[in-house]
Parts: structure tokens; sequence; C-alpha cells
DNA sequence: AGCACGCCGACT
DNA sequence: GTCGGCGTGCTC
């Protein structure tokens, strides 16, 4: 039975605040635009919020509330975009599972694009007469930055360019406003600018010749199709672009100026159409189990395990295009540093501007821009990092999980959201298909294809049927060195050969710096970093010290500080040592080292990428960084320095991440015509995570390490949360992790369950940035029971502690 | 997140 | 004595 029309209405609102559901009631002449998703201004103490409606309530629950007032919306907010319902939904459920508050969700969910509006302030006339009048210096600051800025200014902006607390800075503006020397002028959303594209004309005017050079070449680079954006241009050629030549130019009628951008993904503009290939037999039998399901229009949940090379994209491609054909939209996510836009320009090439892209890179118009082509439907399909999974798609018919086992797919702050397990989530309850795609299976998604919940498909063979290098393992223990000890012989023996026969070779190591630990020789004092629980690494470039978790930096030591001893060492290896220990031994042979020393940004990687690819350099020397996804016809070798770097971590995952990093680097071997060679150098040779990683050996990987697990009850045989206490003082900590254990203990014995409360004890990292942590482990067969156990878990808000609850923890750290 | 309330030190 | 700084708590 429908509620008759003057029935009170009651909603249920997310706020774009860090708070969960609120209830308002809607007033009879706003009732008949209230929907699920339709964006609203509230009021929220003394100030106007915007939100979205997340739930109606039928008249029999919504019982007027003892303890709080239930006010009425102030207005719809017809500015704002609407989200569909099915987007609400994932919302709700993924702040409820990560226990996170839903506005903390929405936040993530929406960049900065149907969220809340910005305000901007200005300076008032009686604000400039203010000045230099006996304010206080903070207020001084404020207003000498606010006249700085005519056209208003923010919140945000303001904190970052004077390095206040937002705090401070929130209550100093404040206070400026109540005696009226800065006013709010305006709450518009902050980029309202509009995206300025140009494009060249086919027939240029009369009289070409009166073009400077540099004018001639700026228009040169501007394409005939498609328009470029400004800034964009202003981007890739930083030497002969500016904002008058542009406009000189099409004073001209050289160019024309677009307003509204066309493509709005100008990042890979240049890209041609492409034919979708001949599918090999075996991508072919999958492409077909796919689109089969994809038009069964059912959840169905796939692990595609391709080996590297296996052409898993083209698998992708032809799956969504199935789901193209039947009307109804896909997803694709990918890990963040595979957000290249290689991968964007496959999918663009052959989808054309029905993708929509999103990566770091993008600035918050394209950001936006993009959204609501994913939004109005324009684009069908979205293609982007963990925030991607909350594009709003409707009729989703298909999401793709690329390379499931990488962990940037779950946010390492609040919301605590893994987006591979809510893209299973969210297909399922779109009745859409799912694929999982990886070479390295993570165990909990290989667990669930073993028990059959998830449907098992295999890409055994590369393109072109190249085979997988063959591995040599070398054992560190009881091989002889060359130079300084960095390079076994038979490393340095293959190199040479490689470089002689004109190849390229690839040399990983998964640390940065030059040594990873520095003592003194005499009384053997280490050098730590002095907030964080760690050593300091050497950087011989910078000639400093550093630690690798907060940033800390000082100069490299000459003397001991404790004793006074000019004898200070270096132990351990770096990527920047391996460079130098290179030059000793092989002379000038151009190399190009990537890591987060010499990458900065996203264009810095792909830069050095390119230059290596194309033979500027011989040998690329990384960590991680290089592992990933890319192909280098040129390289027929791979040296691994030290395979067990990563497995000592403590962290029960530390096994799977060396499997995983050592398979994905040899990878990296024979991807062109020539084959390929991969030499692993280890100490722990018998370890079956370097073994099975050297003969390509997953399943067997996967059977000594789902034992190692079960024993000790880890994923997948458990659930796990963490809950983590950080305070500066110690015994605070301590003392607040005590206690919350023993709520959990009680909780648990009360209710029967088998859930286990492992700690309190100091995590694996003791402290960082001069916070000590200290952590409860939790571990259950039965989410449902761990939840119930959790429940118990929320003390009362202290002050000077922060409490972190992280559900399906990734890292132990 | 923002905003108000309320408690402590340097000024009239 | 007050002003104004920042810590704590609440928002339907």
């Amino acid at each position: 039975m429908t509620p008759s029309a003057d029935a009170p209405l009651r909603i249920r609102v997310i706020v774009d605040k860090p708070l969960g559901l609120l209830d308002y009631h809607v007033p009879t002449s706003l009732k008949t635009d209230i929907k699920i998703g339709v964006p609203v201004t509230v009021p929220l103490g003394k100030q106007q919020a915007t939100g979205y409606v997340a739930e109606l309530l039928s008249p029999e629950e919504s019982a007027p509330p003892e303890d709080f007032e239930v006010k009425p919306i102030s207005a719809v907010d017809h500015t704002r975009p609407s989200l569909p319902s099915n987007l609400i939904e994932l919302i709700l459920f993924s702040a409820d599972y990560y226990a996170a508050t839903c506005g903390e969700v929405l936040h993530a969910a929406l960049p900065a694009v149907a969220r809340a509006t910005t305000q901007r302030f200005t300076i008032t006339p009686d604000g400039l007469k203010a000045l230099d009048t006996n304010l206080s210096e903070p207020h001084q600051q404020l207003l000498e930055y606010a006249k700085e800025r005519p056209k208003g200014f923010t919140l945000t902006g303001l904190t970052r360019a004077l390095q206040w607390k937002r705090a401070s800075a929130g209550s100093r503006l404040r206070q400026l406003r109540a005696k009226h020397l800065i006013e709010l002028t305006g709450a518009q959303q902050a980029t309202k600018r509009k995206l300025l594209s140009y494009r060249r004309l086919p027939t240029p005017p009369e009289g070409t010749s009166k073009l400077n050079p540099t004018s001639q070449a700026l228009l040169h680079v501007i394409p005939t199709l498609e328009p470029i954006p400004a800034t964009r241009l202003a981007q890739t050629h930083p030497g002969i672009f500016s904002r008058s030549r542009l406009k000189t130019l099409e004073r001209h009628g050289f160019i024309e100026r677009i307003e509204k951008a066309q493509s709005s993904n100008p990042y890979d503009i240049t890209v041609e159409p492409d034919v979708p290939p001949a599918p090999t037999d075996e991508q072919a039998e999958v492409i077909d189990v796919l689109r089969e399901a994809c038009s069964a229009n059912t959840f169905k949940c796939f692990l595609l395990q391709g080996v590297t090379g296996s052409g898993k994209t083209e698998v992708y491609l032809q799956t969504i295009e199935r789901c193209l054909a039947e009307q109804r939209s896909a997803l694709v996510l990918v890990p963040e540093i595979a957000l290249t836009p290689q991968l964007g320009g496959r999918f663009r090439a052959r989808f054309g501007n029905r993708v929509a892209t999103f990566h770091s890179g993008l600035t918050p118009d394209e950001r936006r821009h993009e959204w609501e082509r994913v939004r109005s439907g324009e684009a069908p399909i979205g293609l982007g990092a963990r925030s991607a999974l909350f594009l709003p798609l409707k009729n989703i018919g298909i999401i793709i999980v690329d390379e499931e086992h990488e962990t940037s797919f779950k946010q390492e702050e609040s919301p605590r959201y893994n987006a591979r397990d809510l893209a299973v989530l969210r297909s399922k309850s779109e009745g859409a298909v799912c694929i999982l795609g990886s070479a390295t299976p993570s165990l909990e998604t290989r667990a669930n294809a073993d028990s059959g919940r998830y449907h098992h498909l295999r890409l055994n063979q590369r393109v072109f049927n190249r085979p997988l290098p063959p591995v040599e393992i070398i054992p560190l223990s009881t091989t002889e060195r060359a130079g300084d000890g960095i390079f076994t012989q038979p490393l340095l023996d293959a190199l040479r050969a490689c470089l002689d026969a004109g190849d390229q070779a690839i040399l990983f190591l998964n640390r940065r710096g030059f040594a990873p630990y520095v003592f003194c020789k005499d009384c053997g004092t280490p050098f730590r970093c002095p907030d964080c629980d760690v050593s300091l690494t050497l950087h011989r470039r910078r000639n400093c010290l550093m630690c690798h978790y907060c940033g800390f930096e000082q100069a490299a030591p000459t003397t001991c500080p404790e004793c006074e001893s000019d004898e200070v060492g270096a132990h351990g290896i770096g990527t920047e040592r391996i460079e130098a220990e290179l030059k000793t031994l092989l002379g000038d042979v151009p190399t190009i080292r990537l890591d987060r020393d010499t990458v900065r940004r996203r264009v810095d990687l792909e830069n050095r990428l390119n230059e290596f690819r194309e033979g500027k350099a011989r040998v690329l020397i990384g960590t991680q960084m290089v592992a990933k996804g890319h192909d280098f016809p040129g390289v027929t070798l791979v040296g691994v320095i030290t395979a067990d770097t990563s497995l000592n971590f403590p962290d029960f995952r530390a096994g799977e991440r060396t499997f995983q990093l050592l398979t994905q680097v040899s990878g990296r071997a024979g991807r062109g015509d020539k084959p390929g060679r991969v030499i692993v150098q280890a100490f722990e040779t018998e370890h079956y995570a370097v073994n099975c990683a050297t003969t390509h050996n997953y399943d067997d990987f996967v059977i000594k390490e789902m034992e190692a697990r079960h024993e000790l009850r880890y994923p997948p045989y458990s659930h796990l949360a963490i809950l983590r206490f950080e305070s500066e003082e110690e015994a605070l900590a301590n003392q607040e992790a005590n206690e919350a254990t023993n709520r959990l203990r009680t909780r648990t014995e009360e209710l029967g369950h088998g859930v286990s409360v492992l700690g309190p004890a100091p995590a694996p990292l003791a402290r960082l940035k001069g916070i000590y942590r200290v952590q409860v482990l939790l571990k259950s067969s039965s989410r449902r029971q761990l939840r119930e156990v959790l429940s118990a878990a929320g003390g009362k808000r202290k002050s000077g502690i922060r409490q972190i609850l992280d559900v399906d923890p990734v890292s132990m750290l």
C-alpha cells in the first residue's frame, strides 16, 4: 500500500560530512521530487549542508524520536545531479562493512564533482582599512593573504598557504568574519572555469608567412580533428606554449576555440582506432564463456588466471564489446600504478569516446567532466583505479578487476575499503558478471575459485606462443661474487653477454637508496629515525640519510654522535648502489634508475620507460616500479639482485608478495622476438616463494602457502580485523588497547563465539612519525561473528588517542 | 568537516 | 577584571 499523499514523509540523508545517516522530514511541497539519490540541502547545526536522499521511511518506521528533533529539509538541490540508487546502496553497504560513516564513503566516492560546494571568501573594504591596525599577528597575516586575492580564496588554500592547522585557520576566519573584515562571497563549485580547447582549422587563412617560427611550431602541434585543451598543450609543449600566442592564432583564424571539450580525455587524444585482432584458440574459448555469462544477465564471478603476456586485455575488450551490444555498461578497475595512458589508450582505440578514464593525472575539471559523461550514459565504460568503483554507471553488465591481487585496491585510510571485494559485491547486486584477472591470484580469490564460488578460467599460453623465460637461481651464500659483492659471477657474466649481444637488461631490487643501514664501525651505534621505529637509509647522490616512512632527512654523517669516531659504515644494498657498482664493473654503460627518488610524478615514469624502450639506455635498474606491466621487446635478461628482501617482512603475506613480485619481474624478459633469460640471486633458495616463482609454478606455490595459512588460521582460512591505537604517549596507547581488548574478550566469551582476540601488541612498525602504535588482531572463520564482537570495540572518545578499525586488512604493518 | 561552548594565559 | 587563543563535543 502506498502512503497517502498527505502523510508526513521522513527520509534519511547522507551528508557530505563525516557523519552517519541523518533523519529529516519533507515538507509537502517538496514531496514529489523526493526519491533515492536526489540531492538535497539540509539544515545541520547552524549551517546548511548538502547531501543525498538514502532512504525513504514508511510512516510506521518513522515514529518521532525521543532524543533529537527532526528538522525539515531546506530544498531539493537542482544544481547537482542525482545519483543512481544502486550507487547509494553501495555507499551504505561499504560504510557498514568497513565501519566508516556513510558521509566519509560519499566523500571518497564522489570526485569533487557532485559534492558540496567550496566556500569562497573575500576581504571587505573594512578589512582593507583594518590592515596595519592593532590586530593580532595571525589576523594580520590572514588579511594580507586575503588582500592578495581579490577574486576570493578558500579555507583549504588559506590553510595551506599560511601553514596553519585547519581548525585554527577556520576559527580565525570566523573571527574576522564576525567583525565583517572578511565576507563569504560565494559557494560556487570551486572549479567553475570552462575547459578551453583549441582545434586547428583545416584551411589556413592567407598570409601564413606572417607568423613567427614559434607560433608556427605551436600551430603545428594543435590537432585538426579533436580539440586539445590549452592546459594540456601547456604541459606537453611548455617551450612554445603561451596564452597570448594562442590568442594570436585564434585572432588570425588559424585555430578555433571550443569551450566545451568534445573529447574529454585529452590525455591520449591521438589514439588510432584499432581492429580487434583474431583471438588465439585459448582466448577464444575464454571469451565465449564470458560472453555467454554476460548474456545470461545474472551475477557470476570469474577468476581469469592468465600468465604474463597471455593477452588478458584482449579478453576484457571482446567481452565488454558484447555487454555494450546488449546495452549494458562496463566498469574496469586497474591498480594505481598500472593506470598508464597505455591501457586507457587500448580501450579508447577500441571503444573511442565511449570510455571514460580516471587517473591521477586529470585536472578536477577533466575528472568532473568524465564523471558526468558516465552519469549521463554518454560513456558506458568507466576505467580507473580504486575510487572508480563508485562511478555512477547504470545497468552494469560487467565489472573487471585487473591484477586483482594488487594491494592498492585497498584504501589505507578511512574509509578503508577494498575495491576488489566491493566490485564482486556490486556485480552481485547488479546482476552483472565480474572478472578478477591476474597472473598470480591472491590466495583469497584462489580459495573462492577452488571452492566453486568463482569460476576458474585460465590462459596458459603467451601470445605468439612465446615461452616463459627459463629462470636460474643462484645461491648467494655459496656463489663466488664479483666486485664488491652485489653481483655473483654468473649474473655479471650473463649481463656482459646480454650487453655484448646488443640487448637490454633489467635489474630488480625492492629497495631504494644506496644502503639501508648506517652505523658506527667503532661502537656499533646504528643511525635510526628520531620519529619512527626504523633505521635510516643512506642516499649517496643527495648525501643524506633518509627515513622512508616519514621523510625525515639529515646530512650524511662523517662522525658518530655517540663516540665521535669518524668510521661510519653503511650496510646493505639499494638501487642507487647497484647503479654505482655497475659503473665500476662495466664502465659507461648507459643506465636508467627507476624508483621513488628518480620518479616523482607519473609523467616521469612514462618518460623514463619510453626512453628505455627506445633504447636510450641499456640497463634499467629499479624497484617494483619496473616489475609491472610494461612491454620491453629489447630486454633479454632480467636479474634479481636479492629475491628474499621482501620475504622477511613481519607480515603473513610476505611469501605471497615475494612470489608475485618475482613472477612479475620475470615476465619482463623475452617479450620480443628473442628468448629471454632470468637470473635470481637469493639467500633462501629453498623457500617455496622463491622456488616456485623460478619454476613458474603458481599451483605448487598455492599448495604450500595454503598449508601455512591453514596452520596459523590466516586468510583465506579466517577473516581478520585490526584494531589499532595511536598516540604520542606510549602508555596511553597501551592502556586504551588493554581496555579495548578486555571488552572484546568479554564479548567473545558472552557470545561463545569462535573469535580469537590476539594482543594487544606493538604494531610491527611500533612508532611512526612520532606516534606509538599498539594493535589488537581479531580472527574468526565467521564474518558475522567477527562483526558482532567488533561492535564491542568502540570505547568513548578520548583525547590524545586515535582508534582505527581495519576490516580485512591487507597490510599488518 | 564546521561550528559553538568553555576553559586557560596576556592585556586594559 | 576581559579578550581571544585552542581543546572537546555535536550535528537529525
